[in-house]
DNA sequence: ATGGTGGACAATCCA
């Protein structure tokens, strides 16, 4: 099973790119994040066209994520179920047999200190919440993916003494971010891929940022015990067409066999 | 150097 993540910065800017990266990888699961458009203008004839089945929940300019599947995803819902009216298009969920995808698009949190920050080290906790009262560590396979807005390592920054603090690295989203995870989810990204250097975020505001591989590792692949005995491979999509698609994220696949 | 660029959407907000 393929499972991956991009962050695409607008479904219909990027969906000739998203288009052909299926059709490439064939995964069994696209989680896409930052479809920036509302239900009624997400292009799901083109994907539908194509042979896939999409599910998606967005909201006007911002936010938005969405499900892409070959097959018919089952519990397909949205958001962490304590409404705010905003976590549906933050939060995606399907299942393909025994194995849940979880999609997030975790809030980036603006500035340290600001309403926006706090409100993304609370997200971080209500996804706790949602973990422990949705499913079982030990028992079930749950992989989560998407932009989790958090480096936890400093390998996952190009320059991790300048970068810090800042909303994606420093202590209080590390934290936050740790007691995530703490409930039972192993680092699938760093499994397969441990060494320096290697990203799934270049800014586009930083010139040559891609070029000079000035990145951080933000898109994430965690997954419970019983998910995570069966990865086999994560992948990031190195192809060079930064430069015709700056959507500054990239493509990170991750495999596996059970 | 507190900028830079891109997307959505129509004056700024968000990243």
């Amino acid at each position: 099973m393929l499972i991956a993540t991009f962050n695409c910065n607008s479904v219909r800017a990027r969906l000739g790119i998203v288009l052909d990266w299926l059709a490439a990888h064939e995964p069994d699961v696209l989680a896409l994040q930052e479809t920036k458009c509302v239900d009624e203008q997400f292009p799901a004839e083109a994907f539908e066209e194509a042979g896939w089945r999409v599910v998606y929940r967005g909201q006007k300019s911002y936010n938005g994520v969405a499900l892409v599947s070959r097959d018919e995803l089952a519990d397909v819902s949205f958001g962490l179920g304590d409404d705010d009216g905003e976590s549906g298009p933050r939060l995606a969920r399907g299942r393909l047999g025994d194995v849940t995808i979880l999609n997030t698009y975790v809030p980036q949190g603006s500035e340290i200190g600001s309403d926006k920050f706090q409100f993304k080290l609370e997200w971080f906790a209500r996804v706790r919440r949602y973990l422990e009262a949705n499913f079982d560590a030990s028992a079930d396979k749950l992989v989560w993916v998407g932009d989790l807005n958090v480096a936890p390592e400093a390998k996952d920054v190009y320059d991790p003494k300048r970068i810090w603090p800042h909303v994606c690295y420093c202590q209080e989203t590390i934290d936050a971010f740790a007691a995530v995870v703490s409930w039972g989810l192993e680092d699938i990204f760093r499994k397969h891929l441990p060494d320096e250097g290697v990203y799934t975020f270049w800014d586009y505001r930083m010139p040559m940022a891609a070029q000079r591989n000035r990145g951080w590792r933000i898109d994430h692949v965690w997954a419970t015990a019983p998910a995570a005995a069966g990865s086999k491979e994560v992948f990031v999509d190195t192809e060079p067409r930064m430069a015709e698609r700056p959507s500054d994220h990239t493509f990170v696949g991750a495999r596996f066999e059970w």
